[in-house]
DNA sequence: ACTGGCAGTTGCCCCCGGCGAGTGCCAGCA
DNA sequence: TGCTGGCACTCGCCGGGGGCAACTGCCAGT
């Protein structure tokens, strides 16, 4: 059936533009795959490939290039898996576990992803959402500002300065601290938050203000989930090494990766667990209309966070994947432990 | 005298050179300059600031560059102040007193800096020397493992996990916890991280082991002063704005950015207040040949923090010395308050 | 000490022709 | 109907060459 062939000559494309950044015409591609049939045949097939949307040329006489479409469909229907070698899971696994902290593992993260891919490597600070309260601590400042920390069960420390009306006294204080530790260590941060507005009532109603503010803050604190805003951007160094083509897209690929909202964003769509590919506008960004990403959420929590690399268009889709689902799962591994 | 006026003519030239992008000839240069002197001069005076070293010219029949020698000598002893815009200063004093927290500071301040000067920016966080501890905070976990939290005066908050041989009961904890932190609040990380020696008398000697390897992580999160190690960086983009010659520089760029250790060591070498310049193999790293280094230390701390700009030898030194000292004072000014 | 003029060098730009890769189409064959 | 071989055609790329213009260095003159 010519329909699979067609599809065949298409990936063929794909894998041959993406190992040589250059056009792929029907001779060269017949060179480098064992297709039975003549250059002939393989440029009706392009003809068609081009009609419908897959495949495009630059100009008359260059090979054909895939388009969005193109890849998208490889993606989707085409790839083969391409497991990681022994070699590179156990780097991953020898240079994450050396971690000795939450933010440690991330930045690490980075790193192995930006090294395996050789492309840009972007990972979100874990969610917080299944943490649980360990400690709380308040810590009266000067002119009647209050510092309060959350320690969670993951180690992550929350921080927050608010400003109240009047310094509250040491007993106040005291009693506070009691109270709110009691309703809330060993509660999952969401479930913590809602008990404190039940402790509120258990005080005096002149201290009752006071008490809200400090309160209210801590439920901020405990809900605000500023990790899961955080993100660790590594590799773009190898944005110089994807082709003198891609000249023209850098500028608006490094304003993009300073936006920390746009990179948000894109990682938060993420939702469907496993490797998601996002190609060229379906980035729904202007400045990567050139790049692709791909990502996965990692970890249990459900509105997790995730990590993921952006790389050209023309990336190695397999390869990716694989790394980036590689990582991802070491990642959550190593996350749960905790 | 004739050695003024070769002076003159290289501040001229560094100037065109640094408007234009282009090397500079004889003839431009009087279009653009009222020198009371003929093409022929200039000429020679050319001449001669080229066999010194200030100058050079990419090809024969092309004009004149400045050397980094050139840009040396233009910088200590030709460039006039340029100071800012009142706009200028109003938008560094409105955006940055928003901040909300020392992290935001920071943050502010590279991107405050970065679309200033058109540059790459680069903070580094400040400097804790000068804070005093606020709190100690022991917190077992599970496993024998303990973390130990300092608050410092500025509202940072120092953590540490630590693996310890056995659990320590109650008792021990909270007895820990109220010697370390009689023994420390209020004084300065470096003095309370002494007093912490003295505090392991007071126990007994079975317990010695274990409170040792608490005091001593206790001791390194004092003096470790992770916050100097940390960088932020901002206006990467920019980098593609430099301009198309610049293409080849980029990767080196990029990767010494990655490289926080580089960067470090480029800000740490800013020993001496005020604003200083360093230009191409100044900065003692490779990858920057092409760029040069404004910096300047921020705050009282003496050995304090430091922020600056990393943009192309040919930039505009007076405007971006002007707006990294007033960025500075700005941010010195702001975290001296807390 | 400075100027005007002149010869000399050299990179840049544009044009052009040849080359080669690759295509589309068509007639023929299983 | 689907595949193949062949052929004419289209373009982009590359290298060479000539003209141009920007500068310079030098020298004689004021």
């Amino acid at each position: 059936m010519a329909d699979d062939r067609r599809l065949d000559v298409l990936r063929a494309i794909v894998e041959d533009y993406v190992a040589t950044h250059e056009p792929v015409g029907s001779r060269s591609l017949l060179d480098r795959h064992q297709l039975g049939v003549s250059p002939a045949t393989i440029r009706n097939d392009m003809a068609i490939l081009e009609e419908e949307g897959y495949i495009s040329q630059p100009h008359t006489s260059a090979g054909r290039i895939p388009t969005e479409k193109g890849y998208r469909i490889f993606v989707d229907r085409l790839a083969t898996v391409k497991p990681l070698s022994a070699a590179e899971r156990r780097a991953i696994e020898t240079f994450l576990s050396g971690a000795v902290d939450v933010d440690d593992v991330v930045q690490r993260s980075v790193r192995v992803l930006a090294q395996l891919t050789n492309q840009i490597a972007i990972v979100q600070y874990p969610s917080l959402s299944l943490a649980t309260v360990r400690h709380v601590e308040l810590v009266p400042l000067d002119n009647a500002r209050m510092l309060v920390v959350v320690i969670t069960s993951s180690g992550r420390v929350e921080q927050r300065i608010i400003e109240l009306e009047s310094t509250p006294d040491e007993a106040l204080v005291g009693q506070l601290r009691t109270r709110l530790t009691g309703a809330t260590v060993g509660q999952r941060l969401g479930e913590a938050s809602v008990r404190l507005a039940e402790a509120i009532d258990g005080f005096a109603p002149r201290h009752r203000p006071i008490v809200t503010s400090i309160v209210s803050a801590l439920s901020h604190t405990l809900t605000s989930e500023r990790s899961t805003e955080r993100i660790a951007v590594g590799g773009t160094a190898n944005l110089a090494r994807f082709g003198h083509d891609f000249d023209q897209a850098i500028q608006p690929v490094l304003e993009a990766l300073e936006e920390q909202v746009v990179l948000l964003k894109l990682l938060g769509e993420a939702a469907a667990p496993g490797p998601q590919v996002r190609i060229g506008s379906e980035t729904g960004t202007e400045g990567l209309a050139s790049m692709a990403l791909v990502s996965s959420t990692y970890g249990a929590s459900e509105g997790g966070s995730a990590l993921g690399t952006l790389g050209p268009t023309r990336m190695d889709y397999p390869g990716t994947i694989a790394a980036v689902a590689a990582v991802a799962r070491y990642v959550g591994r190593l996350l749960n432990e905790d």
